[in-house]
DNA sequence: AATCGACGCAACCGCCGCGCG
DNA sequence: TCGCGCGGCGGTTGCGTCGAT
């Protein structure tokens, strides 16, 4: 089925899957170009053959700059479980109190983590089983790691949110382990992106970049020298900061 | 060394709400 | 008031990686 977004207008095809490196610092480019609204616009004018929709969360879920990377903290696992058991499944609202991370990011990983905890209720539940064997409430044994399975799993989350808080620290112990053979490629990643927008920061690769994407005639492109990248764009120029709602509203309030 | 399964993450899809003409 | 377009959100899927066997 090829999607042609409807949002999208008149591209020709739509790009799918992963994006390049080349479709990311485009992407960047232009959102430093033309704010971070208007993705379909965005999107026809940067010549980048994707939907508004597709540039918006990529960007959003990992271009940029105020974006935390590295895993989860146990404090913020604990601050998720505590907003889950508030909120149920608002992820952006949830990620709003996380800076730096996304409502993506924060989805993954409480389905991985209640994968972890059903699959720990269960084993817990066959150890006791032999005890009382006719408590068969299905909601929190079912492991099945889909996503109502999560949810109706929230509800008793609530209930062991305490112990949830020693289960934390007992899985940190654990995940930890894990973290050691990550960090690297997880740190490699952030220098990545940190390399990208070094690129991007340098004015001198602007023309070739506009050339090479072949769309300088497009759009004018003013020439702001950007002092440092990422975190100091992020304070100065972008529109909106994961972490700051009120940041957020005097940015739109000034303009 | 090869295979398989689990896990983590990026990306897509569909629906909904809001703003605007 | 209504219809339309756009952006945002939550759910789901697909794929790459890694560890166990």
């Amino acid at each position: 089925m090829c999607n042609n977004s409807s949002a999208g207008g008149a591209m020709a095809t739509t790009r799918k899957g992963p994006w390049t490196e080349q479709e990311d610092a485009q992407l960047v480019w232009f959102v430093r170009l033309l704010g971070e609204r208007r993705w379909d616009f965005l999107a026809q004018v940067s010549g980048l053959r994707r939907t508004g929709k597709s540039c918006r969360l990529r960007w959003v879920n990992y271009l940029h700059p105020g974006l935390k990377r590295g895993r989860i903290t146990a404090e913020e696992e604990r601050l998720i479980l505590n907003l889950h058991a508030q909120w149920g499944s608002r992820w952006s609202r949830i990620a709003r109190k996380l800076p730096g991370r996304t409502d993506n990011e924060i989805k993954n990983y409480w389905r991985t983590h209640m994968r972890k905890m059903a699959q720990e209720e269960k084993t817990k539940k066959k150890g006791t089983a032999a005890s009382s064997p006719s408590s068969s409430s299905t909601s929190a044994t079912t492991c099945s790691a889909s996503a109502t399975d999560t949810t109706s799993l929230a509800t008793t989350t609530t209930d062991a949110l305490q112990e949830s808080t020693s289960m934390v620290d007992d899985e940190e112990a654990t995940t930890s382990a894990r973290e050691e053979k990550k960090e690297v490629p997880l740190y490699c990643a952030a220098v990545e992106m940190d390399q990208l927008w070094n690129e991007i920061a340098a004015a001198e690769i602007y023309p070739d970049m506009m050339m090479s994407w072949g769309c300088s005639g497009q759009v004018a492109v003013p020439v702001v020298e950007p002092t440092s990248p990422a975190w100091e764009f992020c304070a100065d120029y972008s529109l909106w900061r994961i972490d700051d709602e009120e940041y957020y509203n005097n940015s739109i309030n000034t303009l």
